[in-house]
DNA sequence: GATGAATGAGTGTTCATTCAT
DNA sequence: TATGAATGAACACTCATTCAT
């Protein structure tokens, strides 16, 4: 009997933390409510009783699942310096979209690379649960400030102009988010470095060409006829 | 009897689409795995065995309705005249934004404006069946390839730069689902034209400043060389 | 509709005979429990509340069907004259054999010869109902009263030596009917004849070679005080 | 708590033995499709989950049966030595029917001795399940092929006399068969020895007085004035 | 006479969770 | 720490049966 013994021990963080990983793994395949709590249990290789002992039930798994991701994501976030543009820098275009770009690699690269949180995070936790909802909400938010933060401060340094930054960070994290489950539905591994760059362009320049632009592009301005299209 | 008799008597297609749109509500509310046959029934006022004269499964009512929601966007999509942009045509500014966000506002109308089928479309519906994920997929499909052809047409009547078409549409439709689902998230009705004009703006302006515009800013600037400018 | 109603309308009585046409054929396929009061209208080709104007419930059709061949059988049997063997007549093995065998075909033609029926008197229909149990029970009853009457008209004559007439009605049919079934389950068409007179030279010889026999081999010799064994 | 606690724990083979052996009362006395598996767990003492950590269906929970019957019929087929006749070695009557007799009674304690087993074979496993049909009908034939081996040893000693043996052998376990149903419908005991006994004498003798014996028995003797045996 | 529509009462089955070891 | 064994509560689904037409 003792010799079979399949049993492995483990001091309890470690557990824990093996069983979140495949939580994960479990949860992003079969989504929260497909999945059932023995296979989370047996991809972890252990009884289901003793995932009780670590968590109070299934929600509670998903919740710290959620957690553990919304920590990671706040770090990263955090680790961030703010943007900082000197005053009356007005950088060329190639500048502008490479350094938009970077700034998207990283959020990438932070939040998105990982494919099974990823799914977790823009499929299948969503509406799963109410406090699951809240932090994902929450991870969401955190996101959107970042980006909303950028976007605000190019405003100020003249680089970008104005808009409703709130509103565009989320448009743009919406195309983002929306391009990695495409990666995602087809099985495709992340090309972070495309990806950002594409995206960059389009926000930054958006998709019109320069003979119909005029002149300051916001709200109302049309008015005033371009007579040079400076086309080069 | 007669009074007592909580019997209601319907013609069956009457009978089936009402419970198609009962379950369409439950459904987005509670999420299909969610959801019970039961809360379907109790809120189409029948007895749970009548859903089974109507429908084979659970799985089968999700696809159904899955089903019916394709077909609505593909006649929408259907009855939508291809882009027609008259040779030498280039538009103001405000043109233009006016153009994309009338486009935009009528896709929001047809496929989002009601918040259960949108919650069905953007949360629910995905991952919960294999055949309603690819229903899914293939009403996806058609709204890309209908903003794809837009912007297609748009750059061959040169009004739109080049661009990879199919990442922008997908781009430009993420953003505004996630805008839809913020305002989900909120319970706060769609404001259409708002939405679709922002955005429209965003997508065709970008968001740099003019001062950092100087060059054709994409990747192939190749392809057209434009002799004429002709304005008007 | 009128012109597409698929209505027909018939005779009370023929439509209560073709209902239980239909009962036994499906009951005989897929058991009584098995089957399905909708497979029963859907042979009819009529709507499962028109079975419902006929009987008052699935069982119902059950005992309707078991007295219906109970009454068959019973008439069967009623038909034939008793037994007259004219006193001193002593057969040969050859006629006794002929006679055994014309009774046995006699009863197969009657009883098992519709596939259907057969199954439902051996197989399906035990255990399905008490009633019908009775039912299948006191047919039983009739034909094994009818097989011992014969084996004691033969005792009578002298025909047939002494032994327990009831028991050995209850083993010959008993052989009868696992033979029947055997060609049921095989699928095969029943040749009554071969089997009948199969089955009555085992009963009447035995199995036994006429070296062993030598004297009364029965539990009461008394009867037939035998002078002659000399065999050979 | 601990007294009031009703749950019971057994280790598991003990409990897969208990609910086999509920089931088979249940099955016997209910049927397959009369009985619910809620009928099984209760009279098991156990909650209706438990029964599915042991078996995947209702269906598996019959086919277990089967197999764990027809194992215990195999065994004791196999267990039988095959029947040795010493060459040229003539038994009285008396002897070979005490020998057919105790052969029979064999056969009826290993199989039909307890009656709930009984009337699964007999009765209520046939029709239930394709996979359980097939399994009884494998128990039958084994049966079948120890009557039949035995029969055609007895042949070839030349202790009986030329028939088709697997005719006669399912003709007397078909008598042997319906004699048990009687004493289960009756719900008497088995008297094995008195059934194998009458069994034996009828199945041996016949029932023809030996008046009317005259000559080789067999199928047809007018047409073949049979002078030996040479029958095949 | 016939039936489409509707359903209550039940069945088999699953699964998160607990208990005893 | 770990788990085999056990289960209540719920769910999807079926089917004999009824009602209104």
């Amino acid at each position: 009997m003792s010799v079979l013994s399949k049993r492995t021990y483990k001091p309890a963080d470690e557990r824990r933390e093996q069983i979140l990983d495949c939580a994960l793994q479990v949860f992003a395949q079969k989504g929260y409510h497909g999945a059932s709590v023995a296979d989370v249990c047996a991809r972890a290789g252990i009884g289901r009783a003793t995932l009780y002992q670590y968590f109070d039930d299934k929600r509670d798994v998903l919740v710290a699942l959620a957690d553990r991701i919304a920590r990671r994501v706040a770090d990263a976030v955090d680790a961030r310096a703010p943007l900082k543009i000197p005053e009356g820098f007005v950088p060329t275009e190639e500048q502008a979209v490479a350094f938009v770009a970077s700034c998207f690699a990283e959020v990438l690269t932070v939040v998105f690379e990982d494919a099974a949180t990823c799914r977790l995070l823009l499929r299948v936790g969503r509406g799963a649960d109410g406090v699951v909802d809240d932090m994902l909400r929450a991870i969401d938010e955190s996101l959107l400030t970042l980006i909303e933060a950028d976007l605000i401060a190019g405003q100020r340094a003249g680089v970008l102009r104005p808009f409703d930054a709130r509103f565009a960070a989320r448009f743009f994290l919406g195309g983002i988010e929306k391009i990695v489950l495409t990666y995602l539905d087809e099985d495709r591994p992340l090309d972070v470095q495309t990806i950002a760059r594409e995206a960059s362009v389009l926000e930054l320049l958006g998709i019109l060409t320069d003979r119909s632009r005029q002149s300051p592009p916001d709200p109302a301005p049309r008015a005033t006829p371009r007579k040079k299209e400076g086309r080069r």
